[in-house]
DNA sequence: CCCTGATTCGC
DNA sequence: GCGAATCAGG
């Protein structure tokens, strides 16, 4: 894949939102996030102040001290934290949130699901819940997002509902 | 182990 | 210039 215009431009722009270098580099397409991150430090883009690690310049290289050009960002970057940031620590607090909602709020309607994170596709990674939420055509369409054990497709809620053929299971299999 | 960004260096 | 490998932190 190659740099053009218009992917510098959308890199800028998400990189400025706050998406992740992860997140840009999967609606990019074609490139990974170490693509991404270095081109972010190519054009000199402001990194992140304490996004993930606090690699400023606070750790030493092992392979030799050159010199570090990213160090004078760092008074400009903005508060512009991101909430579905996917960090060990939030995403923890999210799965107790899910854990005591889905044994606490449980109605009779079938539609009604226990909590998603709302992801949008590019979010979506090996161990989050890929169940779809919504219609695909309508615009608040997106995917549960909880954690998903085991790295299963679905959360624990929802690999029920994958393997059961509609929601009212009749029980006297007669 | 999952994630995050930062840096180096061979290409 | 590019990005995989590596490093470092949460």
């Amino acid at each position: 894949m190659n740099w053009t215009d218009e992917r510098v431009e959308k890199l800028k722009k998400l990189w400025s939102e706050g998406l992740s270098a992860s997140q840009i580099a999967a609606q990019l397409g074609g490139v990974s996030r170490n693509a991404v991150i270095g081109k972010v430090h190519r054009l000199n883009l402001p990194g992140r102040a304490k996004a993930g690690g606090t690699a400023t310049a606070a750790r030493t290289p092992k392979r030799s001290a050159a010199a570090p050009r990213a160090a004078t960002y760092a008074s400009r970057v903005a508060t512009r934290t991101v909430t579905r940031q996917q960090g060990a620590t939030m995403l923890k607090e999210e799965i107790e949130i899910d854990a005591v909602s889905e044994i606490t709020y449980r109605p009779a309607s079938n539609v009604v699901v226990p909590i998603s994170r709302r992801l949008g596709l590019t979010e979506l990674t090996e161990r989050t819940c890929k169940w779809p939420v919504g219609d695909p055509l309508k615009d608040d369409f997106h995917f549960c997002g909880n954690d998903s054990p085991d790295s299963s497709p679905y959360c624990t809620y929802h690999q029920r509902m994958a393997y059961q053929p509609v929601h009212d299971r009749r029980r006297n299999n007669g």
